[in-house]
DNA sequence: AGCGTTCTAGAATATTCGATT
DNA sequence: GAATCGAATATTCTAGAACGC
């Protein structure tokens, strides 16, 4: 059983670029596997972005990366091979770790500020089922 | 006959387009047997449902598999885009497998509110939104 | 320059997807103008949408028509041509009309809970509903 | 009474653009 | 050419509503 449906697909296409060592001119793990790093930024834009997203743009990508939580690191980590020229990023996540795909499910999007909103309707709607349920003159315990 | 009569038309139909080896160009059992997928998304709209139901559009067909239960997975489990040409989408329901015909008793069509509870329904909208509101903390006065 | 900057991309482009007379087997003016017709669905959707959308689906163009509340219309316009198996459908909106380029300011795309408005706008809806209610000489108590 | 078909909307994620720091 | 975030639109998948049978 690979990742889970309740995995978002950006989780699981990133997850797949870096493992697939078909890219590895492109994008990789760091020595430590706790980051991954990109190689080569205007043709993993260009040549392998659109073949698994709607788009070029390695702006969009690291969008997604900040929405999940991804982080930009400048530090080169100790005793990593240097790309220098060529690596053009490394980014870094809590929950994005080589060899533990099944953390990918702790690893949540941002909730915008209606977002959030949302949560407290979803929970208003147990409040609309037990009114309904009032109203219609059904007697049961408290939700909750 | 397999099938009882207690499973509704759509599920008895599905499966034996699934089944019937004629149609394998259009419509086909996933490698491992747990779900369905359609080949040609426009060519199976045009020649195929229009042979098992009053329409030929993929847009009620798939209104039909989301009433009961059906859920669109990936195409892969790697995540990549890799859209083969012709496959247009993978549907997946936890009881419609290969070789469990039997299964299809247990698929149950979503209910929805019958029209003398819609009345009920409405009114308690009224209270869910204004459990939303006091949830949130939010003060509002009444209209004049 | 006719459209103005504030006209989102997606009237722009039906616009000009109507417009543009090389479109004319896919999608046109109904004869009086005011609604427009979608030809070939399926090669509508599969040669001419990727040009212009990240996409070919119908049912995504569809909801993005309905997003700016486009309807789709089943009458035949009295007097206009019948394309009979070739229509596929019939869109309008009350400024969506031809030689009206300039009302394409006036198409509002529906709010969603990802802007800010929502929550006023739910507390309209509440006081509305809430009116509605007492006019009504319906009592209603709150949810705990 | 539940099922089938159609049109529209909800909800979540995805993409773009620009502001903020 | 720094990096992150807010906000609006775009795309996808699923569900609501209405109506017919």
């Amino acid at each position: 059983m690979k990742a889970s449906s309740s995995v978002p697909k950006f989780l699981t296409k990133i997850w797949a670029l870096v493992e697939d060592h078909r890219n590895a001119e492109y994008i990789c793990w760091s020595q430590d596997g706790n980051s991954f790093i990109v190689l080569d930024e205007e043709r993993f834009a260009k040549e392998i972005l659109p073949r698994h997203f709607k788009h070029n743009n390695m702006a969009s990508f690291v969008r997604q990366l900040n929405w999940y939580g991804f982080h930009k690191v400048m530090q080169d980590e100790t005793g990593a091979a240097r790309h220098d020229k060529y690596c053009s990023g490394r980014y870094q996540h809590h929950f994005f770790k080589r060899g533990h795909e099944e953390l990918l499910t702790k690893i949540k999007r941002k909730v915008t500020a209606s977002t959030g909103d949302k949560r407290v309707f979803r929970k208003a709607k147990v409040c609309l089922l037990v009114c309904s349920l009032q109203i219609s003159g059904i007697v049961f315990g408290m939700c909750r």
